[in-house]
DNA sequence: GTGATGGCTTGATTTTTATCAAGCGTTTCT
DNA sequence: AGAAACGCTTGATAAAAATCAAGCCATCAC
């Protein structure tokens, strides 16, 4: 691992507080690899040998069920995936394949798995890590449970603005059929919601978004910090 | 609190390898209710000021957005629930209401979090534990994105009728419009849906349910561990 | 440059799901 | 017992969402 990275790994969370030796030890186990767009770097149904961790690039998360695929989430770096899976020690529950070139760094599960027996901060941040994880799910089946697509897709725009520091155009982050997948919907519906939201001062122009009166699109949108703040 | 439920806590696998003495505390603190039916427990929205434990009856988690609500879980004895909002010292993300008198443990979240920090053996089993949450709610979001709600409702009930250790006939464990609710449809789709199913073998005669043939059922169902099996 | 590819959009259509309305059978309450 | 309330079902209808098909446009390979 390059120094820099050892740094990046460290600075996350989940690793902040972990004594030195033991992260040494996850440190000496880890090995990094990039690979090119495109590439599923694992696959739901497999064991989980390794804790992955994006560097750099982009990593989306998706699920396959009965010939039919989902988008899960989409990853920037710096993040770990797919911990539950390797502190349980069981299959995989989602895929992940790279977007864009990525750099990820390989946690053997093992390692995690006896670095957890031992440093004890290190197993109170994992606690914070998955009550954020779970807490975001939840978020995200109240998503899907309580609102129309439109709604959905009217709150991502929200959250997006948000992101962009309340900037009345952003970008949206990926091609606009990755995130009909991730809002549960097909690309042909996205593009009518998009048309509709017209009515409430969204302008879209290829991946460039503005969003006229943010008021006017709340009043369909109607966010809450229950469903939406991230943070919270 | 009583011995009975001092012991029952206890043996849940999230207190089991504490301390004693730790587990004393969290007992000191903790105050023991029973509620009648109908009775909600706690408010999304809300501080998250206890930790609950069910030690008796039936409960319902549930949320609402914008005038809408839905069924979000079904808990049976003995369960803790909302156990990330008390370590996150978040708000609830979901409501609670009784379904049945019920009886309640009540540990203060305070209490929770201060023997957190320093039970090094409850700190872990809390790791398991939500590192399952975390993959059940994962498994409901594939389930509710990747499958139509008559999918979704054969594999509820092939996974009902495991529960009952494969019988054939077996009860649904609550009302038709809950079961409806939770698996993200309206009660009249819901009633339509079983009557779909007939023609895989599926009869259905009040609250029970009798599967004549499985196999038949499941070449709808497709049913996956990925998605369905609580375990896994 | 040219052709192929792939994402996006649009229109037409079908399927899925929700809504509205009414009736049935139980249970509950007085 | 009778009335009211409630859950379930059913039919008719409407809305939401998916599918199918075609065309547009930008990108990319050759």
């Amino acid at each position: 691992m390059r120094e820099s990275e050892i740094r990046e790994i460290r600075s996350l969370a989940i690793f902040a507080d972990m004594a030195a030796d033991a992260f040494d030890r996850l440190c000496r186990g880890a090995y990094v690899q990039t690979f090119p767009p495109q590439i599923e770097l694992i696959t739901e149904g497999e064991p989980s040998d390794f804790l992955h961790i994006l560097s750099e690039g982009h990593v989306e998360m998706f699920a396959r069920w009965n010939g039919r695929d989902t988008t899960m989430a989409l990853l920037r770096p710096v993040t770990s995936f797919i911990l539950a899976a390797t502190l349980r020690d069981r299959p995989y529950l989602m895929s992940a394949r790279t977007l864009e070139k990525s750099r990820i760094v390989l946690l053997p599960s093992e390692d995690v798995r006896a670095v957890f027996e031992t440093d004890n901060a290190f197993a109170r941040a994992v606690v914070a890590e998955l009550a954020c994880d779970f807490r975001d799910v939840v978020k995200t089946t109240k998503n899907l449970k309580l609102r129309s697509s439109i709604e959905r897709l009217a709150n991502y725009l929200i959250r997006r603005q948000t992101l962009a520091q309340g900037a009345p155009s952003f970008e949206l982050p990926v091609e606009k059929r990755k995130i009909a997948s991730l809002l549960g919907m097909t690309p042909e519906n996205f593009s009518r919601a998009l048309r509709t939201l017209a009515e409430y001062g969204v302008e879209v122009d290829g991946l460039t978004v503005t969003i006229r009166d943010r008021g006017d699109l709340e009043r369909l949108a109607r966010p809450t910090p229950l469903i939406d703040d991230p943070a919270s």
